[in-house]
DNA sequence: AATGAATGAGATTTCATTCAT
DNA sequence: TATGAATGAAATCTCATTCAT
């Protein structure tokens, strides 16, 4: 009988499931709260979502792909000088992290959806950082010794880290502070040439 | 009907879950499973953790004074030059990490330890490295803007994230490789000062 | 797999779980046998019961209720003289224990039933009683020496002990009989005045 | 090795079982507790008791007879005539329930130790009584139409219900006011003739 | 006789998923 | 499309009991 056409369901569990991961974590959540929480009944649920972990991805790949236009936009309007580029994408994704804090730490906070969810995940997003410091190893402006995809890694679990550890305890460090230890750790700072 | 006098039945729980917890993460892990792999009974189980988590939580008590005393021992061996301390301690990590590579997944891994039972475990971590900081900060050797916990910290999550990154796929990168880009990220040669 | 829309489930829980624990005692039975009994599966018992406790909390309700129904019904039928109110009383008591002898057992048997839950039922049922000797004693037809909350609450245990020990053996007494001993040996009759 | 030779073991054992089943109820505790209580291994329960309900038995057995013992007692230093004997018996019963609450509770308490193990207890408790009102009858000085077995069971009935709600709620009424209204509701008294 | 680690059947409870309406 | 009662596999945890020492 009851047919009512929800105009938004499909927001509506992704809104919930975002607010749930993000209060219990992942495992500690279950599709019938989920439901519950948009108002909808479970069969709705599976009627937009193939199962639990599709809502997750779901959540994870739009905050991944958010994060990375908020990085594109605010790297476009900044210099092309590197340190205002690393400036400009490490006060993004501060910025980003702050506004969209349940979001950010359901998608790269410590917990996991299914081992190997994460990994690609991340290594996806290093490449446009080990792209730069190719760039900067090309242009004789970083040690040519520092190996850029292991570099770039390692700068994102840093971002990564430090922005969880902030967003669980902001009172510890402003956000500058935060914006300028990434930048000053990042290779193409701590590691340029001349 | 029990019988057989187990010798060291707390050792091969610890064993079992460790090595279970590694492979599945640990919620797709049951106490029944553990027992199994134990070759003991579930109740056995029972009589010596309450419950998983415990079992969890003291398998990342026990790697974490491991590699603590790696640390140390290693940076006792080294020269007191800031460069050496950081580099023997590099080196002792991903040591660490090579010979112990489930514990350490399992202890630093991106994967649910109880959302919280994490956060303390690494900022404890963190202090050592904070100390140094603010030793060369104090000797004039460091950049004194940077902020020592936040720098301290940043590196920890640098430095698990990419061991972690490694372990998956020991090829993309050598140890040298890998020891060489934390010595070079470490706040203390990124911001090193003279 | 789901599927049969089952009309009654609730109604068929509670009477697996009447008749089980008639035959069994409380603590013999488990929710899964009352769910198989109902013929439906053990999640459809949690789908209505928090617990089993609170299945069995609910048949006491609701023969608690059932038998001050009859015991008003009856005693508005009989006349006003205490004696016939009295004996229409326990008439109501032992016709209802005997229809339903399975819910009466269950709801005042010599069985846990949550040790405290009972205390305040039986003393609840044991307020009409105390009312109605109260009146006497206003109305000088009992001696006012009795304490009408004692004597209510000491009939109440009575008037059940004999009724359990009549229905689990039937044959030593007849009906009538144990209804003339209670009526004998109520407090309205044993201490009338006059 | 650890052969100490426990002076007191099985009394120990009953000691902590009685503690801990007044307190938790029969099927709360386990006998594992009880062993703990009582300063013994597990093993040593066994080594005693052939399982929990022999412990729980032994208790009860042990609690009616020293309950019978104190009625006889006191019936025989009472006068002959029948409202004496009858008022000594309840004041004996109560004054045992008083000084033994425990062991009153859990050989009479709401709670049962498998189905069958009580109803014996009581209806051999009522033979005395059950003797007494025949005797009575014999004599001409009690309503012959009463039937003294009814009767008897119907008194104890009473007279453990009224016990065990004063033991649980001691302010109510005073111990005279129960042994008055005991007394006042006995066959003895309430039927009595001439 | 005393110990207590070990056992494992069994009870409780959860929750992803289905499907008739 | 939406509903939500029903499902049942699976996980957690308990505890009476055994037996080598």
């Amino acid at each position: 009988m009851p047919r009512p056409r929800i105009e938004d369901a499909e927001d509506r569990l992704l809104a919930a499931g975002l607010n749930l991961f993000a209060r219990r974590g992942t495992e500690r959540v279950n599709t019938n709260t989920i439901a519950k929480r948009a108002r909808l009944a479970i069969g709705t649920f599976y009627a937009h979502f193939p199962d639990k972990h599709a809502l997750l991805r779901e959540i994870q790949m739009r905050t991944i792909g958010a994060l990375r236009n908020a990085r594109v936009e605010a790297t476009r309007g900044a210099g092309t000088n590197p340190e205002e580029q690393v400036r400009a994408s490490a006060v993004a994704a501060v910025a980003f992290a702050e506004s969209h804090a349940e979001a950010y730490r359901v998608t790269f906070g410590r917990e996991r959806a299914g081992a190997a969810a994460h990994g690609p995940v991340v290594s996806e997003s290093s490449r446009p950082t080990a792209d730069g410091l190719r760039r900067l190893q090309a242009a004789g402006r970083l040690d040519p010794d520092l190996d850029p995809d292991l570099a770039a890694r390692a700068y994102l679990a840093m971002e990564v880290g430090t922005i969880l550890w902030w967003l669980d305890d902001p009172v510890r460090a402003g956000r500058e502070g935060v914006v300028d230890t990434l930048v000053r750790l990042h290779p193409a700072q701590a590691a340029r040439v001349g």
